[in-house]
Formats: structure tokens, C-alpha cells, sequence
DNA sequence: GACAGTTTCATACGAACGTATGACTTAATC
DNA sequence: GATTAAGTCATACGTTCGTATGAAACTGTC
């Protein structure tokens, strides 16, 4: 693979982020990444191709990680919590992705079918998990779906907000591991007590 | 105020929310709102200066609603079961508010500080509801942003989830009355024993 | 009905956009 | 070292963007 192809991954990922589909430009994207102009077009074939490489690029890992964990053994309870964590450092690891995926749900964009498959195994996998849940007793009656929206919820929100903030206001300092584990903790609390049947 | 200013604002709201700010063009707004091109220049400056009239007719009112009802009689439960009513109702009530709302977060526009000012009270007006919630009882220790992150991150979600996604698969039809009551319950249910004390 | 102020209109401008093109450079093969 | 394929480069094309401009059409006042 090319080192142009990599280096315009990288920065087309950072600057759709920072700036949104359609408020980035392949020139801003080429001169950041000190390639061609003609560089997008070379290697990807037009804008929305290069959208789509680092949606793809994103969703791949993720969609991966969330589709193991439910799988996985041991109770739901606990893989809930190991989906909650998953999705979460995903998202922090590269605060991008984030807002990329926010971008995507707002649908400015136009999506290809393949990208749209790749979301869909995870949503599946997820159900699946509050079901399980249900049947060992940790999730309450209701909706699987409803469950699953709110558990995206929390990581999705967290991300978009705190990554916006003066990180004095915030209770915890989101760039370093301990702040991190701080809003996981917080929550999969949240959630997990949310969830939880009636005492 | 003038017919077309006012049909600008509706258009605008509209065309901003389903493209976004540099998706959407005073070309496409003006068409859409039957009234002439110069029309944005000349009653509101600016694209940017109409975005964020938008913005404002917005918020404006939200920020009103929900500061009142923190500052209700009443126990902190019922106040917070308010507020997420109202935040709720308040996206819903005009779908196109949560999409102005999330790509505020997201940054992809310049803010004036007058925006920027008709936010800051409602933050503070939830974190002091929370703390009301917690010197009652009703709410367990821990840092009152990340009650307040949480409590919001589930309205704003489920609006940009729902919206764009087929019907058939949401377990409530969001553009029912029946159906909206049905996410808003789950909502306040996940909320509230999400905060709530252990037992 | 002439006037003044306000609003609407068609049109023009320069800038920035995504994309296309063809010449140039590099690297590998024989 | 000639040939070929792959990649890079500067540059040009047509379109669309936000905004500016001045004429035309309103609206109310005297």
C-alpha cells in the first residue's frame, strides 16, 4: 500500500472529524497530508469514495469487537459490561470516530450499502445480548432495542460533549487513563442499574 | 416582522437540520422557501448570521422551559422526571432541533458567545437539580456532571437514532403520541434507577 | 398621485469546490 | 539502458458557493 494512500487515510479521517463531510476539502485534506491535489482522486477515485474508505476503516474494528464480546462466554452481565468498555475505549481511542459515526447518524451523507451492512451485525449482536440478559435476569422486561439505544447512548454522548468542553469543568480529565476509567465506571453503573429489575 | 423573514427561519430550520450547516446552501434555502436569493443577505446579513438565528429560536425556549422546571416545587425525583420530559418533548416536538443540537456539539460551526451564553444556564440549572437530587436521597454520590451527561445523553440519542431509522424495526412508532410516551417512559425508568441509591 | 422608505428581484462577481488531464518522475524488469 | 507500469505533479475545467449591487416593485403618508 501506497504511503500517499495511508497518509490520506489519516488525514482525511482528522479532518472529516474536525470539520465534517461537507465543511472538509480534498485541498484541505491533500495540503495537511502533504500530498497531490490529484492524490484523492488517484488512489480513491472522488471524495465520497475517501469518506467511505475511512468510515469503513473505522466501523471494521468495531463492528469486529462488539460482535466477539457478545459472543463470548460467561454471564451477560458481564458482557454487557465488556461491551460497554469496548465501545467506549474504541471511541476514545481515536476521539474521531465518535464523531464520525455522529455524523453518519445524522445522515448528511450519503451511505453505501456495504457500509450499511457493516453496521447492521452489530445492532443484531447487541439485541441479542439484551435478550440474554432478560433470560439470566439482569435485564428487566421490555423492548431489547429500547436497552440497546440506551446503552449506546451514554458512550456516544460522553464523546461528543466532553471532547467540546474546557476540560476544568469537567469532573474528570478525559485525555488520561485514570479519567478515563472514571466515565466507563460511571457509565456502565448507569446503565447496569438502569437496566436492572425491580427490588 | 416580515412574511419572508419568517419563512427563511421555518425553511431554514429545515434545510440546516436534514443537511447540515456546509451541506445546506442559501441557494437550496431560498428556493425551498419560494423567496429570492438576496433575501438572506438582506434580512439576515449573513448565512451564518441566519444559522444562528435559527440556533437561537432554538434554544431560546429550551433553556427557558428547562430552567423553570429545575427551579419547580416539588421533590427533586418529580423535577428530574420534568426535565427529561420537557428535553424530550421539546426535540421531539420539531425533530429538526435535536440535528441543530448535535452538530452544535460536533463543532462544525463557528458559535457566537450569545449562543454560547443561552446554553450555560441550563448546564448549570440540571447540576444543581442533581445536587438537590442527592442531598434528597434520590440520587447516589458522584460528580453532578456525570449525572447531568447521562441524563441528556439518551434524549439526544434516541432522536438521532429513531429518526433515521426504518420504522418497522423501532418497537414504537416516534410519531405517535402513544409511541413517543413509550421511549420517554424507558427513558425515565433507565434514568432514574440509574442514579438511584443502592438498596 | 408624488414621494420616501422598505422590500424584492435578476444578475454579476470572485473564490472555492470536486474532478480531469497530460506531462513528469520514480522503480522494477529484462 | 530501454521499456513499462505506477505514482506524482502542476494546472485547467466547469460548477456551485456566499455575497454584492442596482433596478424594480411595493407600501404607507402627505
Amino acid at each position: 500500500m501506497s504511503e500517499t494512500r495511508t497518509r490520506l487515510l489519516t488525514k482525511a479521517r482528522e479532518v472529516f472529524a474536525r470539520e465534517g463531510y461537507h465543511g472538509a476539502s480534498i485541498r484541505t485534506i491533500t495540503r495537511e497530508a502533504g500530498v497531490n491535489l490529484g492524490a484523492v482522486t488517484y488512489h480513491f477515485g472522488s471524495k465520497q469514495a475517501l469518506y467511505h474508505a475511512v468510515l469503513e476503516e473505522i466501523l471494521t474494528p468495531l463492528s469486529a469487537r462488539v460482535s466477539a464480546v457478545c459472543e463470548d462466554s460467561g454471564s451477560a452481565r458481564a458482557r454487557i459490561r465488556e461491551v460497554l468498555r469496548a465501545v467506549f475505549e474504541h471511541l476514545w481511542s481515536n476521539p474521531d470516530q465518535a464523531r464520525f459515526m455522529v455524523e453518519l447518524r445524522l445522515g448528511h451523507v450519503e451511505l453505501t450499502d456495504e457500509i450499511m451492512e457493516l453496521m447492521m451485525p452489530v445492532s443484531q449482536a447487541l439485541v441479542g445480548l439484551i435478550q440474554e440478559g432478560q433470560r439470566e435476569g439482569v435485564v428487566r422486561e421490555g423492548a431489547p432495542l429500547l436497552f440497546v439505544l440506551s446503552m449506546m447512548a451514554q458512550p456516544v454522548y460522553f464523546m461528543l460533549v466532553t471532547r467540546n468542553t474546557d476540560p476544568a469543568l469537567l469532573p474528570a480529565d478525559p485525555t488520561t487513563d485514570g479519567g478515563r476509567a472514571i466515565y466507563l465506571e460511571h457509565m456502565i453503573e448507569v446503565f447496569l442499574r438502569g437496566v436492572s429489575l425491580p427490588i
